[in-house]
DNA sequence: AAAATAAATTGACATGAATCAATTGTTATT
DNA sequence: AATAACAATTGATTCATGTCAATTTATTTT
């Protein structure tokens, strides 16, 4: 574990072909050599759809990220009302660097491949690798940017913008791991997007079938959608 | 610039009086000759109330860190609406730390003193010093939570749920910092409250007189706040 | 393939918060 | 101290989204 190692991180950091921009994934986007490196540190881990990686309030003694798949990050009321705070991405971070209770729920969409690391571990770790540490600040900056714009949205954007709002970031996130942005597929349930959106499943599916009916998007199936006309979305968005 | 020094940061962490848990304000909280290793990294500057101190997609060039007073960021949308993302207090961190445009606003409330750090220079600096790059990614780590939090208040709280959580935030990060948390002053207008709680002034104005009339909470002036029964409040949040 | 179960859509209606408007209270300015 | 300018409150009304209910479509299970 010398600090070398650390520093030639740089050169793997666009090589993966599933999280590119957003951050490398620690482990699948270095090569089999390299991975050996990271086997001290981290251990692989697989789940199923729906499975709980961990709930809120836990006590927090990991810090995670996204191989293959899908996880959604959210935090329940007492009365059972439930917000969808994220859907992570291959190279999302999420667990909890340094905290001693997770601040939300974590769920596996689909199959799940992530790398699991102990937080006391990892923190040593980072003080060999400062590149690495400034790495993870780099990608929580980021995270905390993607969060705030959320606020926004679900603070100030009406029913119509915030369906468009989503549509688009989803195009965009296929984008920037360098998949075809159109179709897109929908692999949460409208009742995911709602909770996600701060609205009511009735009020998604109104949303979409206005969308479909002004010629904007065209549904494949529920979950597959095309953007017929993305330009009309980025109009929403004021 | 050893990293001893860094490594020293340490025990003059929980020295300061304004910031002490949320974590140290880079330059107030060392001691003199402490602070004299930080000049060259930082140069420290002063705001009066309504300053802006960068605005949003402006090319960024510094990361912040508050040292006496308070700050708004915000974002803005294309009609002129407006969404404030936080209220930032002693010891917090705003600007950007590597991103190459702000992703809001920042203007001060009340006077304003604060450091500023030269992208380049920090990044430079953290490479010697992984303690301090460490205690940053702690930052803002809790500073993700903090807005994790948020988007679960804007999407699933009601307006007299959330009025609840914003004075019993404030009252509990009075309580953080060793003030007293009771009367509680609000240093920002109606207005700013309407536009951080994704709400309008006058429900604002209707909620205060709501909790007014329950005997929850008593008005001293209309910026100071007696919360008469706290636990009624927490009872809002369910 | 048929039946059963779950997910998504659509309609009718209710309601919480926004909007519009007027008034009162507070802080500057001369 | 009087006036002006601004901030906060209160009332009347509208409207976007939620709620409740029924139907259609899609996905499992046998």
């Amino acid at each position: 574990m010398s600090s070398d190692n650390a520093n030639n991180l740089e050169e793997y950091k666009n090589r993966c072909n599933i999280c590119k921009i957003r951050s490398y994934s620690f482990c699948r986007c270095l090569d089999d050599d390299k991975l050996q490196l990271f086997s001290d540190i981290s251990t692989e881990k697989n789940y199923q759809d729906k499975q709980n990686i961990f709930i809120q309030n836990d006590p927090a003694k990991h810090l995670y990220n996204i191989t293959e798949g899908n996880v959604k990050i959210y935090q329940l009321l007492d009365d059972g009302r439930i917000q969808i705070v994220g859907f992570l991405y291959p190279g999302d971070f999420f667990g909890s660097y340094r905290n001693n209770q997770y601040n939300y729920s974590a769920e596996a969409i689909g199959n799940l491949k992530i790398c699991v690391f102990d937080q006391k571990i990892l923190d040593k770790y980072l003080d060999e690798n400062p590149v690495l540490a400034k790495e993870l600040l780099h990608q929580t900056s980021f995270e905390l940017t993607l969060a705030q714009d959320r606020i926004t949205v679900l603070g100030k954007l009406n029913a119509g913008e915030r369906i468009a709002t989503f549509l688009l970031n989803i195009s965009e996130q296929r984008k920037r791991i360098g998949w075809q942005n159109n179709p897109i597929s929908l692999p949460m349930t409208r009742q995911d997007i709602a909770d996600y959106l701060g609205l009511t499943i009735e009020t998604v599916s109104r949303e979409f079938s206005n969308l479909k009916s002004s010629n904007i998007v065209k549904f494949m199936t529920s979950k597959q959608i095309y953007l017929t006309n993305p330009e009309a979305l980025q109009s929403y968005i004021v």
